[in-house]
DNA sequence: GCAGTTTATAGATAGACATCTATGCAAAGG
DNA sequence: CCTTTGCATAGATGTCTATCTATAAACTGC
């Protein structure tokens, strides 16, 4: 250790990250899109002509069952990416577009 | 089962959903950035002067081990969200704005 | 109330992942 | 060479997660 402080000062952070927990928010909104499964909901929840679907729709196309597309829309729900109407037996979904954007936003 | 045709037909998807490789592929993409240690990365690397960084940079700040700061952007990199250049000793590691802007289009 | 339909929840399980320690590899300098 | 410094890889481990089956809950209509 002949030149100690200049080798630590050669590797000293130039910036501070930015806060845990607001990272963690962001993280925990992008994980619940980045799964292939929840952007094919997504994509067709969207394209759907009223912008809305229920549960019954996906598991046919998705070849998933039933508890499966419920729990992946409840953590598109979680993070408000999806709004929840139940209109008598059926629940139907629809796109937030507003928490959408604010995806875009962060990588703008 | 008395009115299983009718019930199939009110429950009938209307749009098909998108290819699945193309959902896999996207979601890959966003799993590298839905990390709260990687947000944290990929904002110091930005915030940097000269916007790159080298991994020892982080361990402190972060507080993680360097064998996990280079985990992660490894992760990042897999996915053309870093850029990498070996300058002697030092690998200096900068942000991909191209690749970057690519998820804001995804969300627009 | 009962039966049928749609959605949600509980519990189980297999696979993915973030983290660590230990070690190997690469570059620079004597 | 040999040491030092920075980075990468390997292996282990605990936690999270996507999926299933089974069951409950909510609503409609008879």
């Amino acid at each position: 250790m002949t030149t100690s402080t200049l080798v630590l000062g050669q590797c000293a952070p130039t910036t501070q990250p930015i806060a845990r927990s607001k990272a963690v928010e962001i993280a925990a909104l992008l994980k619940a899109v980045a799964d292939p499964t929840r952007l094919q909901i997504l994509a067709m929840i969207a394209e759907t002509e009223n912008k809305e679907a229920c549960v019954c729709d996906f598991t046919g196309p998705l070849n998933l069952s039933q508890p499966t597309v419920s729990h992946h829309i409840k953590k598109l729900s979680e993070v408000g990416l999806v709004n929840r109407e139940r209109r008598g037996t059926w629940v139907w979904y629809s796109l937030n577009r507003e928490r959408w954007s604010q995806i875009a936003e962060l990588f703008a």
